[in-house]
DNA sequence: GGCGTCGCCGCCCCTACGGATGATCTTCGA
DNA sequence: TCGAAGATCATCCGTAGGGGCGGCGACGCC
């Protein structure tokens, strides 16, 4: 088999038509169909499946309107369905993890320069997991900046805090004590080397932990 | 004159592939060059000049690294450069804003459908003002929602806010008593319909009135 | 001229928050 | 098996933040 088969899905239809026309231009890569969410995407697979078209890759958006990239990832690999690549433009922490634990075959950065784009595409065919350079060394534990590493637990009160949460509502909505609430306010402060809990949604913005 | 030439500014590869080759299918469009960032396309514009070649429109996207967009817009309108019209895929009122004042010609949303984008870089080119609609919508004094209506001088404390600032910082960053900031922030919340500062920092992005 | 909005300032009060410190239990890897 | 790291909880303390007042000058609009 030459010419893999794609499944575009992507709100923007500029970016979509610059896909098309990007990836079609490239030899073996052929753009079957298109999807702006990830409802429409997984109307697309069973439409194609009924027709016998084969879907060999899909190339995913994270942050759509209707069904995020994230659910409808889940839903087409617990299907069974063609693996799915993650092209997007923000590349948080959470993210990244959230859309890999999906069962994502890859993480790609819309800026990635379109040769990586392409072989990425061919690699996930053939059922490699291919990450960007910036995505594998963020997820490298190795690689990590000690400062900024925060554990699984403290990543999820960041998401809390920056809904905009008092310690109360935290800890109702993790059934623990205010007391373990502060405590690990505490270790994220001193981790992002801030002192208020707003500084730190800052903070882990801009250090891209959180969205 | 037939053929519109165009700059790209966008610092995603795809997505500029994605605009040239469906805005050159259009007829009467040419994308004559493009940039990654402010910087470069001020520097296209330049070397485009002395080889005599004219530019009709510059398509700009907002975010980018290096020079962003807004402040490239505002040395090519300073200028006398070309009409800029913003494509961008937020559209936060700050950064509309700040756009329109940087002397764009018009601010259109990624997601807008082709042919709007190609009707809008006809008028932008005639020197017309072009927004697309939920932006022009935002803007219509008349049609906002008086609940999420803030003045300039609370957008101006959310912003310092949302920076993780304290009271006592506020005040003196705007010259002000911290009193002053506190009464601010009061009327900020009752307008957002919160009551602490991060469920206002949160309100407001998902209102779309910061970033 | 009066009314509404905006920006500015002060007081009082109470609570939530942040800092310091110390402690228990589990898990996991050296 | 011992220790490090994570998650949990608690008490004490001081301050920043938020709510409820009231007030003043400037501006624009009817």
């Amino acid at each position: 088999m030459d010419e893999l088969n794609l499944l575009l899905v992507d709100d923007h239809p500029v970016v979509r038509a610059g896909l098309k026309a990007v990836l079609t231009e490239q030899a073996g890569l052929r753009v079957v169909a298109e999807a702006a969410d990830g409802a429409a995407a997984i109307a697309q697979l069973n439409r194609l499946e009924t027709l016998g078209e084969h879907v060999d890759v899909v190339l995913m958006d994270l942050q759509m309107d209707g069904m995020d990239g994230v659910e409808a990832t889940g839903r087409i690999r617990s299907a069974g369905g063609p693996p799915v690549l993650i092209l997007t433009t923000y590349d948080s922490d959470s993210d990244i993890r959230t859309a890999l634990d999906a069962g994502a075959a890859g993480y790609l950065l819309k800026d990635a320069p379109l040769a990586r784009l392409t072989a990425a595409v061919r690699d996930a065919a053939r059922g490699r997991r291919v990450l960007s350079e910036e995505v594998a060394a963020r997820m490298d534990p190795a690689a990590r900046n000690a400062a900024t590493d925060l554990s699984p637990r403290e990543l999820e009160l960041l998401g809390l805090l920056s809904r905009g949460l008092v310690n109360r509502q935290i800890a109702r909505e993790l059934f623990i004590s205010e007391s373990t609430v502060k405590t690990h306010l505490i270790h994220i402060y001193s981790k992002l080397g801030v002192d208020t809990r707003t500084a730190a949604i800052d903070q882990a913005r801009t250090l891209r932990l959180i969205r």
